[in-house]
DNA sequence: ATGATATTGATAATCAATATCAAGTAGGGG
DNA sequence: CCCCTACTTGATATTGATTATCAATATCAT
């Protein structure tokens, strides 16, 4: 996969903010592509040191919060003060279910939600940006294993 | 207020747990209940230091997690990574709007959600231990300033 | 190519939350 | 009512994730 289109979002994110493309930025953005799964900073910082070991730990996290600019990643907020990463471009999920005793993150798709939130959103003078939602439990298969 | 149904609860818990009722975790306890908005943990801190400067950081920290223990608390995760606590006896509401701009937090009631997650369980082979919706955005006073 | 400006990576700093530990209590059994 | 043991406390040190700092370097419009 070379993720032309994504590099391509983020690109011009760059330039409209008056800021530059750099290889590490691009590195991390792949790295972070390539990965299906949710990933804390860490995480993708350990994947990118695969690739190029030179990258630093702040430049991950600075980049990150620049996809998240770009809407290419968002923040999900976990139990333990853990802040993950997913992708956003393309996608539209904002429902999660967390095994708390795995920690497994199942994203959802549960469409009724949307009109539920836009009858709120008009109730209550909001301008909606986002809005998430989070089922935490025990997954099936740790309910089998602890069973 | 007295709160003794609340004392009840936290006295039975902490007894079925073979812990000690101690007139720290019940002022916190108290503190707590007292303020009907979400709280920081360094929030209850400054309030219970008001009434006893005695009590220490750790032990607010520490009794926190008991109340959420004894269902008397739970907490809620908002952006940059901090954490909130909110009354939960009595309570149920699990839905918030959350406003980026000035960070007030509103409770909702959106009864329509339960069964949209009770049937998100079933399909999954999940066992649900606590939902939470958190919707983000403007609130109508912000938006109104901000024009 | 040049130069203004953004960026990088190493490091130090910050912050909330947690662990440690000696001294102080609660509260059940006698 | 007193003792004893185990639980608690508060001060402090520690952790761990994220941010700020800053000199050296890279980008990109010109």
């Amino acid at each position: 996969m070379d993720y032309k289109e994504e590099i391509k979002v983020f690109s011009s994110f760059l330039k409209r903010r008056g800021l530059k493309h750099t290889d590490q930025r691009e590195e991390i953005l792949k790295a972070f592509l390539s990965e299906e799964k949710h990933l804390t900073a860490d995480d993708l910082y350990l994947l990118v040191m695969k690739k190029n070991p030179a990258i630093g730990h702040a430049t991950v996290y600075r980049t990150l919060k620049l996809l998240c600019g770009a809407n290419l990643a968002s923040e999900i907020y976990l139990k333990d003060n853990r802040v993950c990463y997913e992708h956003k471009y393309g996608h539209r999920a904002h429902e999660h279910m967390v095994c708390v005793h795995c920690g497994k993150t199942i994203e959802l798709r549960i469409p009724e939600i949307e009109s539920l939130v836009k009858k709120v959103e008009k109730e209550h003078g909001f301008k909606l940006n986002d809005y998430a939602l989070k089922l935490s439990g025990i997954c099936a298969k740790c309910g089998k294993d602890t069973k």
